[in-house]
DNA sequence: GATGAATGAGATTTCATTCAT
DNA sequence: CATGAATGAAATCTCATTCAT
């Protein structure tokens, strides 16, 4: 008997969306690939016609969130010219896209240990990409004196700490706006850092 | 081959200790008590001699943290006055701890999920009075003009959150002492927050 | 290695054929899933793709049995009228059928026990109902006057007591037919009975 | 620390006590041997001051009980010259002595089996003793002509069946009292037998 | 593409038993 | 005589994975 409705590719998609989220509320370990299928509507055995393996698509979905991050990110710095303003656009990109992929955002940071070594090479390095777009702009800030000279490391480490807590608690259904949210975090964000006065 | 001696105490803070490294290392749900078990010298099922299941392992190892992290914190708040004051001291508290217990703290972030659902009450509760602290501190300061009126609870949560970011980077080896860092982690938390001038 | 081919309801059968076995001849608790497997010759894991648990083998079993125990009866009595011969019919159904099922028998009375209380309770009623039938059948003389008023009840369980206790040492190969200790047992329950003469 | 109060003999008999009634209820397998320590106030290491092995419990519970019930039984019947009469006394002590020791009766019927052959050999021959007084007395009363020729084997047999099956559901709470069971049964046994008429 | 049956490895947990103290 | 710590074997059950149909 064969269960209608979920041929092909959408079933590919519903494997990966339900993959993201059962990661994200039990973590990779926890999640078996009995409960996937189920969730989905196919046998265990089916999903071996989508994945190779479980670890497979932990890496497929680390991937693509990554991917996606950096492809979106470049796409909202494009054209900007000013490096205090590219911080601000950066800031405000990273804001937004983690409460809105907090799932996806969730497990790339917490399931890297589940990874195995050349999985884990590959997705940190992609990481580490989207980091040196914040390094970069700040070293662009530093080296124009829009900023006094710091650890554009640290303070890069210690900005993205801040602005990815903040998926750690931030619901839909709270009392902020996701707007508000970002300004505050924005303003914490600019004063915490040692921007020279301009004159006028 | 049995070992001979009674070694019950140590044996309890050999498990402990080999527990919390291998939780932080490779999760809980990937942890298997085979390993633990291996790890401190002994059949798997001797580990029964001191906890009841894995799930209360994980719980002892979690409440001892919190316990211990609030009668840390409130000895060295204690005799504190004023209240900027005692924010850098909270400040100053949380990054020194974060630091030196990196595991704890880790696997308190990222293994709530794994506990059943009364013992995360328990250990969520002992989390939320620790932050209490913070949010306490920071609403007097404000009732006291000390800080422009602001949204504490934010504050707080992102003030903890970008502390205890550098934790999971932050390594012994690195180019920076802890000194340093918590200088300046502290500079960036007290150039972050609306404080007025003060007349002299 | 694997054996191909698709033997699902047979293996089903194996299965519960050899739990029968098993447990008559070892007990429940005695018996060991691995043991079972190996009869059947599959990885005890995989017995799992047709029981739910140890305990759900069982009660599958004795549901099993009495079910059919009492569909069996009841089409034995079925057309009978005469509450005395109904009472013959009932002695006779009880030995040849219980000679035949030792095993079956025998785990119905001895492993209620091991049932959890919800799986006992169901039990337990199948169980009363089959008696009911010997019951009611008394109740049934009486009251028609072919026996002298007594505790049907009492009666009941002291028949189905001595006609059940044979199958605990009854063997095929012994020194009497199966006919001869029906028609033995069938006249101590009629001689111990208190059944009035009747006018010819 | 040592608990206060239960030592030497006393001790014995309370883990003797606690072991019947433990076996009874949950039978020899599912009987742990930290049960029975608790239930006597005992670490489990600590019970191999008394029993030797697990199996070993079992054994001298049963030894105990069958030769008890041996000497009892010679006892009842010592003095009894008239072999309707020994009949009749046997029947009866069976029964009192059955409904009163419950639980020692019923191990002895269902846990043979957990019984290593050569225990299951001691013991099963202790039994046969004991239904060779039944069958011998019997046999007396066919020799004497007060009984038409039967097999004495087949009658005994059915008769400890039946006079044991009350056992099973006896209650000291019910309806009956036990003097009134008796006669029942008592009756029951006699009717059911070919006794010939007795000219006076 | 999907299923159902199977594997084989391994997980947590239980338990009878031992023995130095 | 009692304890506490340990063993080692085994029990039930789970799970990723395979593959003929």
């Amino acid at each position: 008997m064969r269960t209608v409705g979920s041929r092909g590719p959408k079933t590919m998609e519903a494997i990966m969306a339900a993959g993201v989220r059962l990661i994200y509320e039990h973590g990779y370990d926890a999640l078996t690939l009995r409960q996937l299928a189920r969730e989905v509507g196919l046998q265990p055995g089916s999903l071996y016609n989508y994945i190779e393996t479980k670890q497979d698509l932990l890496v497929t979905l680390l991937r693509g969130h990554l991917t996606r991050l950096l492809v979106d990110v470049d796409q909202a710095l494009a054209g900007v010219q000013d490096p205090l303003e590219k911080l601000r656009v950066f800031v405000e990109f990273h804001l937004m896209d983690h409460m809105v992929r907090k799932a996806d955002v969730f497990i790339a940071n917490s399931e890297l240990r589940s990874l195995e070594p050349e999985n884990r090479r590959e997705i940190v390095s992609l990481r580490r990409a989207y980091e040196r777009r914040l390094i970069d702009t700040l070293d662009e800030c530093v080296a124009q004196g829009r900023l006094a000279p710091i650890n554009t490391h640290v303070a890069a480490f210690a900005i993205i700490a801040m602005v990815t807590g903040i998926c750690a608690w931030y619901r839909p259904d709270g009392p902020l706006t996701k707007a508000e949210l970002v300004r505050m975090h924005t303003d914490m964000v600019f004063s915490g850092l040692p921007i020279p006065d301009e004159k006028k």
